[in-house]
Parts: C-alpha cells; sequence; structure tokens
RNA sequence: GCGGGUAUGGUGGAACGGCAGACACGCCGGUCUUAGGAACCGGUUCGCAAGAGUGUGGGUUCAAAUCCCACUACCCGCACCA
C-alpha cells in the first residue's frame, strides 16, 4: 500500500498541536524532565539540516521521557538580536523588527514540519521587549554588584563592523561575523567582570555531567596558573617592576628582563631613558601589527633594549637589562617578566638573538643546544641548590619571597573580562544614564524595558557610534536620581546577552513580575540535559554559566549550576565531505528534504547516519534507505495478527526493547535504528508478528519517527496518541537464548562454531568442541596445554 | 608548541578483552515489468586457495579493533599565557 507521508504528517502534527499532548504542566506528581536544545539564530537562510540535527537528539530523548511517564519541558525560541539581520537591514531599508519576524514565522513552520515535540506555547524571542527588559534587569544586578563596568583599554575592534568585539569573538585575530581582520584599539569600553567568577565557573565544572571534551574546553578557556609576582627594583629611577611567574623556582637563572612595549615604567622612567627615540618607534611599529600578526611571528624575536636604567634581581642583587619586546603582553600578568633563558624557549630565543647570557639552573638538560624544561637538581641557585623536585623548589623560593616581602604567591587566568557593549542598533539597549552631577546611574527597574527607539539609520556613525547616538529623543534625558538633564548609553549589548539567560524565561515565559517564578524556577531548574555545538562551548556556555552563577550568589536562583548535563552533535558534512557552505553549494535544505521523502525519513536518517556526536557527510542514497525502512515498517500491518508474543521472535523483541531503550539514553540512536532495522528483517523472515508485537514495534520506533507511528498506532484501534503510550518494558531473563553458538578456538584463531544450551557445563563444551572435524584435525597430534571455557562465549584449546 | 579527538570493507559506520565488518548505502545477479534511476529476492572484507586482515612498530594475554608503550596521518580548539 502507498503510504501518503505528506498527508499522514500534516493530519497528526495538527492533531498534536489541537490536543495539546506537548506543553508541559508546572504542577505535576509526575518527575520532571528539562530537555535544553541551543535556541536558533533566525536567519533569511531558512533552517539548515545542522539545525535538525542539534533539536533530533534530544527530541527522541524528551519524546522517550513523555512515554515514560515524566512531565516534559522541551521548548524551543528565537535568539534574534544580532549582525546578520542589521547588516540586512542596512542593505534593504526594511526594519530589522520585521525581517525578523519574518525569519521567525519562517523557521516556526519549518520546526512544525519536522514534527518536532516542543512546547509551543512558551516560546521567546530575545529582541521582545517583555524579554529584553529582564535582559536589562540583569545587567543593571550586575552594575549595581560592581560586575558591570566601564574601562578605557585596548580592545579588539572590527573596522568593518564598526564594533568591539570580546576576545572570545575574536578567535584567531578575525571577526567572528565578517571575518575582517582585527585591529587593537584604545576605547572606553563596558566590560562585565567574569574574571571574578573563574574560580566558581572551574570549582563548577567538577558538580557537572559534560562530555570531557566540553570540560577540557572550558578549562583552557579560563587558564588558571599558579605562580608568584616578583618585585625587582629598577636602578636608575625610583620604581619597582612587578613581573609574574609560574617559575619562582628559577630565580637565580634570570639575566633579563622584559616589559610589552606599552608598559607605564617607560613613561615613569621617561626621563632617565637615553634612548627613548628607538622605544617609541619600536611601539609604534608594534601598534601597526595585529594581535594575530605578532602571534604569527612566532620564530622572530624583536625587541630594544632600554638604555639608561636596569633591572636588579632580588634574590642575588644582580643587574640585569630591561628590554621592550613584542612578546610581553600588556593583557597578562603584569605586562612584564623575568627572563631565565635556560629554562624557557621564548626567553632562550630573544637571549640568543641579543647575545645574552645563559644560566642554568636546573640541570638534566643541554642549555648549549637548547633551552631545558624539564624537572631535576637545582644548580647555581644557592638556598635551593640540590633539590631535584619542582613544586618543592617553588614551595621554598615562594616562602622565602614572602618573608623577605619581595614576592607574594598569586594566580594568572587566561580568561579576560567580558567586552560587553557594540556599537550597532539591533541590540538590547544598555540602561544606562550619564549624569553631569551623578555620573554613571543606573536605569529604575520600574522603567524598564528601556525600548530600542525607532531609527531610519541602522547603520553605525563613520566615528564608530551606535546609530542611537543620532536620535536626540533618545540620548537625552533626565537622571533619574538628580533629575538634572543626562544623557543615556547608546551602545547595545553584544548577541550574547539574551541567550546568557533564556533557559530560565522558559521556565515562566509571560511572567510581568519577574524573569521567572521562584517556585517554578525551583521544580524545573536545573536543565536536566543540554545539547548544542562545540563551537559555543568557550562563549555562551561559559557565558550562561557565568550569568546563572551570578544570580544563585543573589539567591534569585536555585542552584548554583544551569546544566546537569551538557552534549554536542557533530557537524552534517555536504555530500563532498566538506563542510557545508553556500559557497561550496553543498547545502542540503531540510525542507526539500521533507517535501521529498518527509519529515519521518529526515529524522530517522539524521539519527541513522553515524555517532551522533561525530561529524558524517550527507548522503542522498542512504535517506532513501531510511525511507525503504520505514515503508517496510508500514507494510508490517498486513503481516499481523493475533496476540501475545511469536515465540520465535519473543527474545528478539525483548532485547531490542532493551537496546533501543539503553541506546537512547546513551545518544547511540544509530545503533538503535540499527536494532529496529534488524529486528524488522527478522520479522519478514519469520513470515508474521503478533499486534501486540506490532505495538511494541511502534512504540519503539515513535520518538524517532513520531507520524507514521501515530498513523500506524490508530489503524490497530488505539484511540490516544501513540506519542502519549507507554513506553515497552522487556523482560531481562527473555533477553537471553536457550540455545547459544559458541566459537571453538584453536591457539586462539578460530576453527569452528558449536550450539550448546544455554550456561553448559565445561566438560560439555570441550567435548562438543573437539568433535568438530576442524577442531580435531587442529588439535590431532599435539599436546593440550590449556582448555579455556567462557560459559556461552568461547572454547579456546592451546596446543604444542 | 599545548590541549582534545579520530584512524575498521568500495562508502557511512557496528563490535561488555571472547566468532571483526551489525545496520545501511553502493555494487553484482535474479524476479516482476513496455520500461526501471521503482519494488522484491539472493550475493557482496581481501584472496582461486591455504590464508591474511581493524593507520605503523613493539608489548601484556589462552585470546587485542578494544589494554599498555612508541610512532605516523588527519580533524577540532587554544596559541609568545611568562
Amino acid at each position: 500500500m502507498k503510504y501518503d507521508y505528506l498527508a499522514v504528517e500534516k493530519k497528526w502534527q495538527e492533531r498534536w498541536e489541537n490536543a495539546h499532548i506537548f506543553e508541559a504542566r508546572d504542577n505535576s506528581d509526575k518527575p520532571k524532565f528539562y530537555g535544553l536544545v541551543e535556541f536558533p539564530y533566525p536567519s533569511g537562510a531558512g533552517m539548515h539540516v545542522g539545525h535538525i540535527k542539534a533539536y533530533s537528539g534530544l527530541e527522541v530523548v524528551s519524546r522517550k521521557r513523555r512515554m515514560q511517564g515524566y512531565n516534559v519541558l522541551f521548548p524551543i525560541g528565537f535568539d534574534a538580536f544580532g549582525l546578520p539581520t542589521e547588516n540586512y537591514a542596512i542593505k534593504t531599508g526594511i526594519h530589522p523588527r520585521e525581517v525578523t519576524d519574518r525569519n521567525i514565522a519562517k523557521f516556526t513552520s519549518q520546526l512544525k514540519r519536522v514534527g518536532f515535540s516542543f512546547d509551543w506555547t512558551r516560546t521567546i524571542d530575545t529582541t521582545d521587549e517583555n524579554y529584553y527588559k529582564w535582559t536589562q534587569y540583569i545587567f543593571l544586578q550586575m552594575f549595581k554588584h560592581g560586575l558591570a563596568f566601564r574601562d578605557t583599554a585596548l580592545v579588539n575592534y572590527c573596522p568593518s563592523c564598526k564594533v568591539v568585539l570580546s576576545n572570545e569573538d575574536s578567535q584567531g585575530g578575525h571577526c567572528d561575523i565578517c571575518h575582517s581582520e582585527i585591529i587593537q584599539k584604545s576605547k572606553d569600553v563596558w566590560y562585565l567582570r567574569i574574571t571574578k567568577y573563574a574560580d566558581k565557573l572551574l570549582e563548577g565544572l567538577e558538580h557537572v555531567d559534560y562530555l570531557p571534551n566540553i570540560k577540557q574546553q572550558q578549562v583552557n578557556w579560563i587558564g588558571k596558573s599558579k605562580g608568584a609576582f616578583v618585585d625587582f627594583s629598577v636602578e636608575g629611577c625610583d620604581e619597582k617592576l612587578r613581573i609574574y611567574t609560574t617559575r619562582p623556582d628559577t630565580l637565580f637563572g634570570v639575566t633579563f628582563m622584559v616589559i610589552a612595549p606599552e608598559h607605564p615604567l617607560i613613561q615613569k622612567c621617561a626621563d632617565k631613558i637615553s634612548n627613548m627615540d628607538a622605544l617609541v618607534a619600536y611601539r609604534e611599529e608594534c601598534s601597526k601589527k595585529t594581535e594575530f600578526q605578532r602571534t604569527q611571528l612566532v620564530k622572530e624575536k624583536t625587541g630594544v633594549k632600554i638604555e639608561g636604567i636596569c633591572g636588579v634581581n632580588p634574590v642575588n642583587g644582580k643587574k640585569i637589562p630591561i628590554y621592550i619586546a613584542d612578546y610581553v603582553m600588556m593583557g597578562y600578568g603584569t605586562g612584564a617578566i623575568m627572563a631565565v633563558p635556560a629554562h624557557d624557549e621564548r626567553d632562550y630565543d630573544f637571549a640568543k638573538k641579543f647575545g645574552l647570557d645563559i644560566i642554568e639552573v636546573v640541570s638534566g638538560g643541554d642549555i648549549e643546544k637548547s633551552a631545558y624544561v624539564g624537572d631535576g637538581p637545582r644548580v647555581n641557585s644557592d638556598f635551593l641548590n640540590g633539590i631535584a623536585d619542582k613544586a618543592e623548589a617553588i614551595s621554598v623560593m615562594t616562602q622565602y619571597l614572602e618573608k623577605k616581602g619581595i614576592g607574594v604567591e598569586g594566580v594568572q587566568y587566561k580568561m579576560k573580562d567580558w567586552a560587553f557593549n557594540r556599537q550597532r542598533y539591533w541590540g538590547e539597549p544598555i540602561p544606562i544614564v550619564y549624569c553631569p552631577k551623578c555620573g554613571m546611574v543606573d536605569v529604575p527597574e520600574d522603567e524598564l524595558p528601556l525600548k530600542l527607539p525607532e531609527v531610519r539609520e541602522f547603520a553605525p556613525g563613520e566615528g564608530g557610534e551606535s546609530p542611537l547616538a543620532k536620535i536626540d529623543e533618545f540620548v537625552n534625558c533626565k537622571c533619574p536620581r538628580c533629575g538634572g538633564p543626562a544623557k543615556r548609553e547608546t551602545d547595545t549589548m553584544p548577541q550574547w546577552a539574551g541567550s546568557s539567560w533564556y533557559f530560565l524565561r522558559y521556565i515562566d515565559p509571560h511572567n510581568d513580575k519577574s524573569f521567572a517564578d521562584p517556585a517554578k524556577l525551583k521544580y524545573w531548574m536545573p536543565v536536566d540535559w543540554y545539547n548544542g555545538g562545540m563551537e559555543h562551548v568557550t562563549r555562551h556556555l561559559i557565558y550562561s554559566r557565568f550569568w546563572y552563577r551570578f544570580l544563585y550568589d543573589l539567591g534569585m536562583v536555585p542552584t548554583p549550576e544551569p546544566y546537569a548535563k551538557r552534549t554536542a552533535q557533530g557537524l552534517i558534512l555536504g555530500p563532498d565531505g566538506d563542510k557545508m557552505s553556500k559557497s561550496k553549494g553543498n547545502v542540503v535544505d531540510p525542507n526539500e528534504v521533507v517535501n521529498e521523502y518527509g519529515a519521518d525519513v529526515l529524522r530517522t536518517y539524521i539519527l541513522f547516519m553515524g555517532d551522533y556526536g561525530a561529524a558524517a557527510p550527507w548522503s542522498e542514497n542512504s535517506v532513501k534507505g531510511c525511507k525503504r525502512f520505514l515503508e517496510r515498517v508500514y507494510d508490517l500491518k498486513g503481516i499481523a495478527n493475533g496476540s501475545g508474543e511469536t515465540p520465535a521472535l519473543a527474545s528478539s523483541f525483548h532485547k531490542t526493547v532493551k537496546k533501543v531503550s539503553l541506546d537512547i539514553e546513551e545518544m547511540k540512536f544509530n545503533t538503535a535504528i540499527a536494532a529496529l532495522m534488524g529486528l524488522l528483517n527478522e520479522i519478514f523472515d519469520c513470515g508474521s508478528l503478533t499486534i501486540d508485537e506490532l505495538k511494541v514495534f511502534v512504540r519503539l520506533l515513535c520518538p524517532f519517527a513520531p507520524h507514521i507511528c501515530e498513523e500506524i498506532w490508530e489503524s490497530l484501534g488505539e484511540k490516544n496518541f501513540c506519542s502519549l503510550a507507554s513506553w515497552p518494558e522487556y523482560d531481562e531473563s527473555k533477553t537471553v537464548d536457550s540455545v547459544v553458538e559458541i566459537a571453538v578456538q584453536v591457539n586462539g584463531k578460530l576453527k569452528s562454531t558449536i550450539s550448546l544450551p544455554l550456561n553448559a557445563d565445561k566438560t560439555l563444551a570441550i567435548e562438543t568442541a573437539k568433535k568438530e572435524p576442524k577442531v580435531s584435525a587442529a588439535i590431532d597430534g599435539k599436546t593440550i596445554v590449556k582448555e579455556i571455557v567462557v560459559p556461552n562465549k568461547i572454547v579456546n584449546i592451546v596446543v604444542k
């Protein structure tokens, strides 16, 4: 019989929606399950098969949970602020609001066509003023607690987008949005003090179930290191030069110092420095290079010696030269280092190039040839001499430094504070007012949301100022504190603001008194399982954990960590094995696949194509294979009759129920589907199955291909939805066969297989095995050294 | 350079230390058809065979794709982080 997937899928999507069966209940006696997927940015291009894969994993888990009797919250929304929409608006003159609404409508209809079991009553849109009101509210809490502040600093700036970018948004020296080269610019910018939460973010990882590589990436990103700050005095001017080192145990090997070209010492000691011109020239040369170029020049060390002053090593009084060089960054540590060329590769390169002394203080290497970074007994190090253990040497030295008052133990992080303002239109306005009398004043909470004003021009100004700066009615306001004339902040928040707390809003999306009701938060949080892309592991995932932890410290959310479990899906590659991209023309449109094969086939194929966490190329032919599979499932009705179990199929059914149940929990969707395919093949080999068995099969398949399963379920006389039917149970004792096939090896080589009753004893197994012609031939005339029997698995006869 | 990962047929991929290649694609042969780029049935790691075989080389074990050591290649993330 021909299966009309288009009509069937439409029918069930409408019925599900009318019956509200996927809506979560806030009050329920059932156990709760909160499954979260990363909400999409509604781009004009529409959905991508990658989106479908990203949602399909927890879609299957959520559907299974419902059938297992859980109260499931599986929401979706739209992360709609951001540059692509704004750039489109600049190009076409269409208001971003309109573009966003249009794109959201498009995404919504596409998602519904795939039959996802989202709770559509809880959708959120980060650009909705009833949503961003609370984004602004949380920002203000940070401001009030000193976590949002302004500072002048060298920032990453994209000359093409004309915006300041965070470190996370400019990885590799390129703008994350337009891929232009980033330049360093000194600007007065907003920061969120995420570094204050570095330790908490690190510690929190110990209590959550994230994939190990996700944890590792976060640990690396936070980049905590332990070491010491040491003060060197500067001869020639009355200044202390503070450095940071992770190796205070090598202090006796210091032969020079290096400071960043922008280091303030140069100005402080300006009158003592005799080669100021050369230093300034070098600094200007460096500022022309982007940070990326600086890091590319890894091999060639450059620098200039500062003439007229020198450093003094606090542990031995030795006078040492000070250089400026761009391999030392102002942004990490103190912007100054003590150089130990014998035991640091960079210092070694520099010393070789400038002909500086190299003093060995840890023996074990050959410092004539290269820097030795390994461990060994200290030498040339006064009171450290002979200590072979690095940790011990560091500890002895640190205690000495602290006793003498010349250094302290300290920690450093690679993570920097989060540059938080953007000079663009399509973002949340930062709710701050500048008053000539009162300074920076927060907008009162009852005046939120601070709405985005209407503008005609969406493009940023030539000077890099926000489009909002041109709107006088917006800019000019009264100071909320003193009532005098004041001006508003005209920058907006970055794309990542709205997504830093969205999972809380799903819990109570229509609340106008708070971002979410505490009782509901207590019921639903934490998110039980969060799935998303690996590309968000160092940005969104860290940002949102930071916001959540801050709210926890304020007592506004019930747990220290937002996500109990985090997994990630792999990419879908193009049919050519390359990453899908418009320019390569290898993008697969999910809508076309649905039109051609149906949503069930699309869903099944995406989960069948391989390991969910790994990248795999798209294959149209394999899609057809899944279509064949589902149509053969539909044909099962024709051979189903009677009730109870079919003896020849019983153990296979119990095994499959077990395998599918366990595999879904481990996200091994490909093997779960393979097990169902295998069972289907067995059923057709057998020739018939019972109605009861068909109902088991259909329920197991339902999370993957729900439409066709509902259709079959209904045709079997069921009045309620298959999507709400109980998840099949299995009987462990029936998953084992009464007769098992056992491999027989001689000297570890397979010779034959034998059939034995389950749990046959060792003697019977060996006797049966020896009767096999191939086995007897292999052992004939040889001495049996050993006979190994693993019950129900294998017999191995070792001969000599 | 550092951190993480991957390596199995023509392809995507399966295999609690215990019969490698489940499941699917593709291909080959067949059935039915005016037709087949539809559907169904059978075959399909390589080799005529004995045998060989999970990136390479060692090791542990009665037994290794799986555990250990050394290496190679590719992918991802970070990168002069002191």
